[in-house]
Parts: C-alpha cells; sequence; structure tokens
DNA sequence: CGCACCGATGTCAGCGACTGACATCAGGGT
DNA sequence: ACCCTGATGTCAGTCGCTGACATCGGTGCG
C-alpha cells in the first residue's frame, strides 16, 4: 500500500509501445508518452535514461542468463559453453514471439532505435566472451567464438521472428550454427 | 575560385576530431566545433545529419567498396565472394590504421558512438549479403555468410588495431576465418 | 501517539541537439 | 547588365535531457 502505485515501471513500458505504434517513434514526445502512463517527463527519465530504453528494459536479464548459463554449463569445450549460453537465451526468447513481433516494426522503422539494438547485441558479445574467458578459454579465442555465436543467432532469430510463433528458435539456433559451420569449414 | 572554401567539410572532420579529443565528446558543442572550422552551427547541419555522423563520414565509400568487390568478384562460390568483398575492406583500412587508432579512444568512450559504429557495422553485413544474393545465392544463405563474415572481420579489426601499425589487417582476417572455421566445423 | 525521516514524484529553469523559414551574396550563364 | 543558383548566415522554436528544490504519504522509532 504505498501511496503511489508501483508498476509505474511498466505503464511507461505499455505506453511506450502503444503510442510509438499509434502515432510513431518520432512524432511521440516523451511528456506525451509520461502523461499516457499518468506521470511527469522527469519522472518518466527517472525510470529510463532517454527515450528508446524503455523499449529494450528487459534485455540486462537475458544478458544475466547469458553469463549464468555460461558459468554454469558443463562441459569445458568452446564450442559447447558458446552453444551453452545461446541456447540458454534462445530458450528466454521463446516464449516472447509475440511481444518482440510487436515491437519489431517500431525498432525497424527507425534508426535511432535500431542502433539501441545493435548495443544490446554488442553487449551479450562481450558478456558471452568473458564468460566463456571466466571458464579458462584464452581471450583470442573466446572472442572469435563470442562473435561468430551472437551473429549465428541474431540471424537465427530474425529468421525465427519472420516465421510462425510456435517455430522453434533453439532448433533454428542449430540449423544457423551447423549452417554457418559449413560455410567456414568446406 | 568559389566564394567559399570548398573544404568545409574537411575543415569540419578535423575539428571534430581536434575537439573531441581536447575536451571530450560530451564537453563539445557543435556550435563550437563549427566555429573552430570558421563556421556556423546551422552549416554544420548542412553537411552531417547529427552531431556523431562527422566521425563516420568515409564509412560509406567502404560500404560501396565491399559491394563493387563481391559483385566483380570472378568465382561464385559463396566463401570466395564473402572473401573478396572482406579482403577489399581490409586492404582499404590496412594504410588508415594511424587515423583509426588516433580516433578509436573517442569512440570506446562514449556509447553514442559505438552505437553509430555498430549501425555502420550492420549497414556493411546487410550491403555483403545483398551484394551475394546478386551473385545468385539463395537469402538465408547469404544473411547468414555475410553476418559470420563482418562478424569475423570486426573481431580482426580489434585485434590488428591493438597491435603495431604495420601489422597485416589481411592476413589477420584470414586467421580469424580460419579460426571461426575450426570452431564451428570441429 | 507524534514526529522525524525516506523515497517516489512534481515543478521549474536551463542547456544543447536539431529543424524550418527566410535573408544574403558571390559567381556563372544568358 | 541581370537573374539565378548554391553555400552560408540568422533567427526562432521544439524537444531530449538534467540539476536543484519542493511535496507528501508511509515507515519506523521514541
Amino acid at each position: 500500500m504505498t501511496r503511489w502505485t508501483t508498476d509505474a515501471r511498466s505503464r511507461l513500458e505499455r505506453a511506450a509501445v502503444d503510442l510509438y505504434l499509434e502515432r510513431g517513434y518520432a512524432e511521440t514526445t516523451v511528456a506525451a508518452l509520461a502523461e499516457r502512463a499518468g506521470l511527469t517527463e522527469r519522472t518518466y527519465f527517472r525510470h529510463f535514461p532517454d527515450k528508446r530504453e524503455v523499449l529494450f528494459a528487459n534485455e540486462e536479464t537475458l544478458r544475466a542468463a547469458l553469463a549464468a548459463a555460461v558459468a554454469e554449463a558443463p562441459d569445458g569445450d568452446v564450442r559447447s559453453l558458446v552453444r551453452a549460453g545461446l541456447d540458454e537465451v534462445a530458450r528466454r526468447l521463446q516464449p516472447r514471439h509475440a511481444e518482440l513481433v510487436r515491437r519489431g516494426p517500431i525498432v525497424a522503422g527507425h534508426p535511432d532505435l535500431q542502433e539501441r539494438e545493435l548495443i544490446k547485441l554488442a553487449s551479450w558479445t562481450t558478456t558471452l566472451r568473458d564468460a566463456v574467458v571466466a571458464r579458462g578459454v584464452d581471450e583470442a579465442t573466446a572472442a572469435l567464438a563470442a562473435a561468430v555465436g551472437i551473429a549465428v543467432l541474431d540471424v537465427a532469430a530474425r529468421r525465427w521472428l519472420a516465421g510462425t510463433p510456435d517455430a522453434d528458435l533453439v532448433a533454428g539456433l542449430h540449423d544457423a550454427l551447423a549452417g554457418a559451420g559449413d560455410l567456414l569449414g568446406a
């Protein structure tokens, strides 16, 4: 029983997706967004550092899960470490198909938002690299494996988002990894 | 003999690097940058769409060269097409080691600039993919090969920038490609 | 029970990135 | 000579974002 509703943050997230879809991202003012959530512009900026971040709030959770999965993976081989991490992310993405499909067009339509998405991906890459290094792999190998792994995950995820909601992302990821192996190894 | 010096654009580019290094990116005002170049803030924005782009002006040239290299590559195999593109970029990057090392810390210190750099990389990926598709490769394979190829190039380039100016980026790229093949194909 | 403190929010003023509209002015072509 | 073009300057305004300070219900402590 607090004075303020405790879901300010999620109200802002919903208001953002709604308004960005209704009026477009560029045409939506942070003030308008906050008002839709029953808050002030200033309060918005206490929850999110800028106008874009509201669309990427949960990515941090995925990053942590990625690191944890690598840390707890049973085997010490580079390939299986990376795969453990990627699989975990894929598993967690799977139930969010609808949400991501809804958010997709917003991001696709605005370079600013694409940039933000790309830097999240890049942070996954460094996270994955560091987690693999922590398991005893040398830096150079880890950096290469992480970069390639995340790149493949990205391709698989895009394919998955373009398909039906019940398509299996984990399976798609494995296909893509195999495909990449064919391309590079032949 | 025009009324205005024709090198306004390059003056802005030099002023930007200088000031971003002297005072820092965030602390540098576009107005100050333009003044250093003997111009007005408004004029700056007629040459570059925003405060960051001045640091990435020539990337477009590289993108075009990447597309051209793939289009003119002799062999039709996916691997050699991608490799032709990556090699061309690496070759053109080689002489720019000093410049890139100088620009590196600026970009590294500011997420905004990293984002811009990442979206340039992403545009290389789609360019490469489209160029490979134009050579008759199916879309899915091309997308995967382009994503992995650019990711490997990125890793190789970072390694190269961390080393001595005379290190061979093309050779480093080939090493990285081989390394990625080992990782995925084993 | 009262009170002092805390934490989420509101208010206000201000900076800087970016844009649209209009003015200026040398050079080039007619 | 004259008009037109293109790069620039000037001005006003919007919006993202921030620091400083005020507000006020809840919480815990005496």
